[in-house]
DNA sequence: CCGTCAACTGTACCGCGGGTCCAGTTGGAT
DNA sequence: ATCCAACTGGACCCGCGGTACAGTTGACGG
């Protein structure tokens, strides 16, 4: 039958595609409210092709959680990739990084669309272990991120208060995750990024 | 506290019950995923019979919502009430209540459960414009209640940074929200008193 | 020019469960 | 004895996840 013809559909080809419209709708409804069957519409393909790229639902699911766990990664190495070309100071590095984390999140046209890990983390119950596995360490993974600049920035800076590197650490994250809930929930699309900003005062108050 | 839905328990038969089934159920799946017939199961009752209770189940999601709601005033109404008995600096008065709300989380046994501001802001699009607007000005309440203190405090300590007060109000909220999703993805039950008690740590940093 | 393969389409089907409708039952207060 | 709130019981529709499998299409290598 004659395909029609949509320019995204040539390119990246299907699977792609049906992850991005799922994606959206995840963290729009949820896992379980996005149906398979609006998915395929949304892409302009059969329930059959779905099920040549995906097992089952939960394939899916994890396919997502994978997917975006390396986008967020990348995201970090670019921002703070770009920070560490700013300054040769470890606070330094952190600070314009929080800032240009700041920029990238309050530049996304319809702000931050709402992060996978958290509606993974609410959902847990659908998933299996190896999908809440892969959701612990990811953030793990974040939050070892930020400890190791943090650890960085002590070996130079005293700071003014006793603090948990590990809490600050995870602090990086939380804060993220609370501004988008902010946002969600407010409607504001600045929220996330002046969160961001917010704990970047903080940060920069407690080391100097 | 809670101990009011085990009186309804006895008392007024079932539509308490099923709203904790519901609360818990959706908290760990998400809302869509939540079926009737697991909460009339464990409820002991038959679907007609929650039917008798809700006319839908988008009827249940605006009642669960509007019941956390005023559940959780009430926990802002007893934490802020006994710090205002022991101190009469507005200062102190916050810093003492973010403690004992950091109390309060790390008691529950299992940790907090999350936040339905929280997973309704995630699946939002299930919702009807009063459900988001009844989760937009219940944050929107927090976040004037945690202004409102904010004030009195700046209006005897004044800041060592400039920060915007109704972003440091929707910190509160933000931490807390960010620190539930830690705890979850994490599987660690002492993150959201941990980013609670940080978040203390930076006001009283800022103000002192 | 042919064969192969990846990437699909088309169709038929199953079972579960959300949601609707409504008629009937029960136990406690008046 | 009556009334009503709080249910029960049962029939029904349909959307959706998932299965099964045969057929189609177009690019590419030999």
């Amino acid at each position: 039958m004659g395909k029609e013809s949509n320019i995204l559909h040539q390119r990246g080809g299907a699977r792609g595609r049906i992850m991005d419209i799922a994606q959206e709708a995840v963290l729009a409804k949820g896992f379980e409210a996005t149906s398979i069957e609006e998915i395929v519409a949304a892409a302009g393909i059969t329930k059959s092709g779905f099920f040549y790229h995906f097992p089952d639902k939960t394939a899916l699911a994890r396919a997502l959680l994978e997917r975006y766990l390396e986008q967020e990664e990348a995201i970090f190495d670019d921002v703070f990739g770009r920070a560490a070309e700013l300054s040769d100071d470890p606070l330094q590095i952190l600070l314009i990084a929080l800032k240009l984390l700041a920029e990238v999140v309050e530049n996304l046209p319809e702000g931050h669309p709402g992060c996978l890990v958290a509606t993974t983390a609410y959902q847990d119950r659908l998933f299996d272990a190896e999908v809440r596995a892969l959701n612990r360490e990811g953030v793990a993974a974040w939050s070892a991120r930020f400890k190791g600049y943090l650890e960085q920035v002590v070996a130079l800076y005293q700071p003014k208060r006793p603090v948990d590197l590990d809490d600050l650490a995870d602090m990086v994250t939380g804060v993220c995750e609370g501004g988008i809930v902010l946002q969600k929930a407010l409607g504001d699309r600045t929220a996330m990024a002046r969160q961001i900003l917010l704990l970047r005062t903080f940060i920069a108050m407690l080391f100097k």
